[in-house]
DNA sequence: TCGACTTGGTTGTATATGCAACTTTAGGCG
DNA sequence: CGCCTAAAGTTGCATATACAACCAAGTCGA
């Protein structure tokens, strides 16, 4: 039954960047499946979301909040603001350029709240409610509501 | 202290996806980090780390274990056969295109063993023993060790 | 044996993601 | 004021990821 102790063989059996990237890959599909029908994607939605929170959300703000790199999130913003779900509105300080939904997209994610709620809840079943907690709990310091957003 | 019900603030509170794939981020980059001196990203690393496990592996069987959507694969295949870590070997099965670690393709695994331990070690701290424990139960059932690999 | 179906991969297209380098705007400081 | 640095975004580039459509090879039943 002794395991190997071989390098490799640990990194097959323990790695946690493996496990992590293999479960981002099933939760993000399982919403994406969820999202399809109405031309959105989890990523997208959880923008959405963010900028619903926030009323007006700059990006960098954004960026923290979600560990996003700030590229990533400039061309996201730009694909949602070319199908009308966000607009940029204008600020003092001359660099910023803060966005915030638009009628649109707003309508568009209150329409996608049922989908949200069934791939929540298949996923709920996935994790378990002990594997929910703990995700939760693991990824409360992480950039989203160490600050209250 | 009452937390609202609105569906749109459920979601920011409580989505899974949300938090999922925010750790995705945090950890892929933090072994991304640990592994960009050897030219390596952790994706490619877990293909690397596969093919030593399976000798020779089809690429139909690693799409099974790692949730990964064929086309992906192929293309990573594609670049890192570019790169003269893997390479193709023949079958029966004219279909079927299994590939296997090169020379080079072990040795660079075998250089990049201290990194991933620097990167492990931090992803653990950062998700706790338990959070750990609980990320294998979770993906146990997830392709990985359903069937012995 | 032939045709329908299945299995295994690849290709076209779109999105997501991050690093490096760059531009623009603010903020200090002499 | 004029310069230097810091902060906020954007752009070029590479990789990762998935869906849809496709092609090629194997399987199986009539």
């Amino acid at each position: 039954m002794s395991k190997s102790n071989d390098p490799i063989d640990r990194i097959a059996r323990s790695c946690i960047a493996v496990r992590v990237r293999l479960l981002n890959r099933v939760i993000t599909n399982l919403y994406d499946d969820a999202l399809r029908p109405l031309g959105l994607k989890v990523s997208q939605a959880n923008i959405l979301v963010v900028a619903a929170k926030l009323g007006v959300a700059r990006p960098a703000q954004v960026c923290e909040l979600l560990n996003l790199d700030a590229s990533t999130l400039s061309r996201n913003i730009e694909r949602m603001q070319a199908k009308g779900w966000l607009e940029v509105v204008p600020d003092e300080d001359g660099r910023s350029q803060p966005f915030r939904l638009t009628a649109q997209g707003r309508k568009l994610l209150e329409t996608a709240v049922p989908a949200w709620e069934q791939a929540q809840e298949k996923a709920t079943a996935l994790l378990g409610d002990a594997g929910v907690e703990m995700l939760h709990k693991i990824t409360r310091p992480l950039g989203l509501s160490t600050k209250p957003y």
